[in-house]
DNA sequence: TCCGAAAACATAACATTGCTATGCAATGTA
DNA sequence: TACATTGCATAGCAATGTTATGTTTTCGGA
């Protein structure tokens, strides 16, 4: 009937246009296929256009997060495990500071809305896991204190990558996670612990 | 000797050019001069490129926020007054939206810190008050108390104004200035009373 | 008063951008 | 095997920011 569409060149195509954001390469039509064997059409036929790879990057961005968590192991400590995640946001925003720029800056469309809705909910779930540990007030709401978590994550690595601020901003991480948890009801001792605990579970080298 | 260069053709682009953000007009050199009687050589004298014309933009967007933080009096509350900052970097953020965002993307070379370093100040000045008024432990920084105050700023506006969160989430900022300045040593319910009196001092209009 | 230099500005051309029109080739189905 | 449908290459288009070049304006000094 057709030609079939070989998808495995539309993942070629996003890797290189990540690696080339990485290595600080403008972006462009031209530049993506030069030297990969294939005309600029290729572009169109996949995505539609530079709009359509652009959204895939930022599609990119949210799996590679959903990648991050997926290999985390939770613990019987879930507040530990939500300030985990929070770090592991950290680390993934700052191993790719250009790709999670691209993931906020264009934004938003209904499917960018999902990747980002499905990410927010590993923190929902554990939030609500350290709310039936009795960590939290009883009317404590796990979306919401999610959604907060991811405020001070967003705000921190976002005025910090490529932002105003230095990278040594990053340790008010910790300060600020521990004042919103327990503003939420958990023990304070218990809490820097645990909050200690999880910000150290990041791979991020001596920072 | 020479022809001398106009300032008020300068502050004119800018406005223009800040007119046509607002509108969501796309800027660009032909649109942004067309039906002003200047050539496109203007925004070569005058900013040295199109660059330089997004920079004076980010400089405009800190103006602004300063000239409204110098419109904002003072009272005998610093946290009060504290929270009022951060609720009008908030207004002024939502006011302007895309100013916002040109602002924090492209940023930073020096002048950009400086204007960003300029309106922290503000926010430095009525920590230490605050400090010196023994709302807060005696060890508390000023700075770092600023600097978390942003960032809780600056990710609840970024991840609404435009981005993937919905303009309710605005109402996570009281809570979260109050875990913030309770963890800092305020009374909770003094401080309770503090930030929801800084809050209302927005002309956010019922959000 | 006038001249000359220096800077602002107008005009126009340039390379590069994303995109589209057109034709060809490949491939699965009838 | 014939064909229709789709992937893809080539080439050209309008729009972008920039630069090259010439003109005009303005101000300081003779």
């Amino acid at each position: 009937m057709a030609r079939t569409k070989d998808p495995a060149i539309r993942t070629l195509l996003i890797e290189r246009a990540a690696h080339m954001l990485r290595t600080r390469e403008p972006i462009t039509l031209r530049s993506l296929v030069a030297g990969t064997g294939m005309s600029t059409m290729a572009v169109y036929t996949h995505f539609g256009g530079m709009d359509g790879l652009w959204k895939a990057l930022r599609q990119e961005g949210f799996t590679r997060l959903a990648a991050r968590y997926d290999s985390m192991a939770g613990s019987e400590d879930p507040v530990r495990d939500l300030t985990a995640l929070v770090a592991a946001y950290l680390d993934n925003a700052l191993d790719h500071p250009d790709l999670y720029q691209v993931m906020f800056d264009a934004s938003v469309d209904l499917e960018d809305l999902e990747a980002a809705d499905s990410t927010l909910d590993r923190l929902v779930d554990t939030a609500r896991r350290a709310g039936e540990a009795g960590r939290f007030h009883p009317d404590t709401r796990p979306r919401r204190l999610a959604v907060q978590s991811w405020i001070i994550a967003h705000g921190l690595v976002s005025l910090v990558a490529g932002g105003p601020l230095s990278i040594r901003t990053l340790d008010n991480g910790p300060p600020m996670l521990t004042a919103l948890y327990i503003g939420a009801g958990d023990d304070p001792d218990r809490c820097r612990a645990s909050v200690e605990a999880g910000w150290r579970v990041s791979d991020r080298a001596g920072v």
